[in-house]
DNA sequence: GGCATGCTTCGGCGCCGGTCGAAGTGTTCT
DNA sequence: AGAACACTTCGACCGGCGCCGAAGCATGCC
């Protein structure tokens, strides 16, 4: 019998099947680590509670813990996690029969600009795989996707230092199905690397208490000059 | 609040949560259509039962269904629901702290040879992997994988028609992480195409009721005059 | 028509697991 | 030292859900 497969499955399933732990997982899922308190706010529960449902994450590897002082920091333990969590997403955006849509401002906000564990997702991130691929510096599929000479060029004068981020043990450029354009953006060491650049020069920031991301007016104007993006307020 | 998120997190998760369904979806992870009776039967329960689980999986949009005379049709509703629960055995497998490991006969098959959805994996699909990776055919990185010049010729000729694969819509040659060997195989359309041949060769067959894929002795042969591949009985 | 088969719906049972209050441990601040 | 804080463990409650028996529809075979 392939019981034991089915039990690994089951296992996963089952943690992420409830609504409060999904909850605390889906808060984690930009990649910082958030200490038992906050995530039990998150989550709208007692810290008792939270503390059984995040030992229970932990035991089962999804979560790694780290103490600092009388705090304890949790976060996904590895990029592995946080690509389960998002394809259990693109099934429900891709093949749920249609239903409620809330449309609420934040779900807006986060269909317009928001971080996918460590790289950028929504209209923003897949207008910035667009641009890269219109302007010759990226060659994306749906399999996969590489950097061409003439685009590492334009990611170096950027501030992008593709030959460190292609030394790494991780996924140099991976594409990543966005559950609410259903479109693909750029994820891996160069989606990570795009984004943190973008911190850096402050064209991007994020907001309070969740994954979305702001476009700073310096950013709407870089954006504009260098990827040719027009990014909505 | 992100609920909304966490709600279709959740609801995914707490069907997949639930070790009836988790073995009725880990029978048809190799994407073949079963019956409800069929599918309680692997699940270990009544039809009564099954008919309830089958509803919500299919409600949910993660199963199809087809009428065919007195008996009812499910399978996975697409590849993406497939790749869904792949990366959840990948989790369970890659992140989980060693557990305890059953060693039954069966999961040595499935170790060995076994079906992903319409591809191979296991010991064949990776040594397949690498066998067209040393040859020069394929070009597989974590990322993605092209298929060489070189490599068109000789899969071309060993019956694979690699051009009209590629006009397909989905994937021609996605890199998928094998759970058993930590390492990746051939998925996407190549991946299908290459399992078809050989299932029409008659290298492989299927065993009943499982995703074990036996090698028979043409397949023996077969492997290793043309791919080198020495695969154990 | 009569009967077997495949599947569904309904109703009631039983248990697993999420929840919080209370109490306990370890850490930091004054 | 004593108090405040962050978190965990324990125990009890209870709601939800998976389970099966019985009955109800469909379909196919004789």
């Amino acid at each position: 019998m392939t019981t034991v497969n089915a039990m690994n499955l089951a296992e996963i399933g089952n943690l992420v099947g409830d609504l409060t732990r999904a909850q605390m997982l889906t808060a984690l899922l930009d990649g910082r680590a958030l200490t038992a308190g906050e995530l039990a706010w998150c989550a709208g529960i007692m810290p008792q509670t939270a503390s059984s449902h995040l030992a229970k994450l932990q035991a089962a590897g999804l979560l790694t813990m780290e103490k600092q002082g009388r705090h304890r920091y949790f976060r996904l333990s590895s990029p592995t996690v946080a690509a389960m969590l998002e394809s259990m997403q693109v099934v429900c955006a891709v093949d749920a029969p249609r239903r409620i849509r809330p449309e609420s401002r934040m779900d807006k906000d986060m269909r317009m600009a928001r971080s996918c564990y460590d790289h950028l997702a929504g209209v923003l991130g897949v207008a910035l795989a667009d641009a890269l691929t219109r302007q010759g510096a990226v060659d994306l599929t749906a399999d996969g996707g590489v950097v061409t000479a003439q685009g590492r060029n334009m990611l170096g004068s950027f501030g992008i230092d593709v030959a460190g981020l292609a030394d790494q043990k991780r996924c140099f450029c991976r594409p990543c199905l966005d559950w609410s354009e259903r479109r693909h953006h750029i994820a891996g060491a160069l989606g990570k690397g795009l984004a943190d650049r973008l911190f850096q020069l402050g064209w991007i920031k994020r907001v309070r208490d969740s994954r979305v991301i702001r476009v700073t007016p310096e950013g709407q104007q870089g954006l504009k000059q260098t990827f040719a993006i027009d990014h909505p307020v």
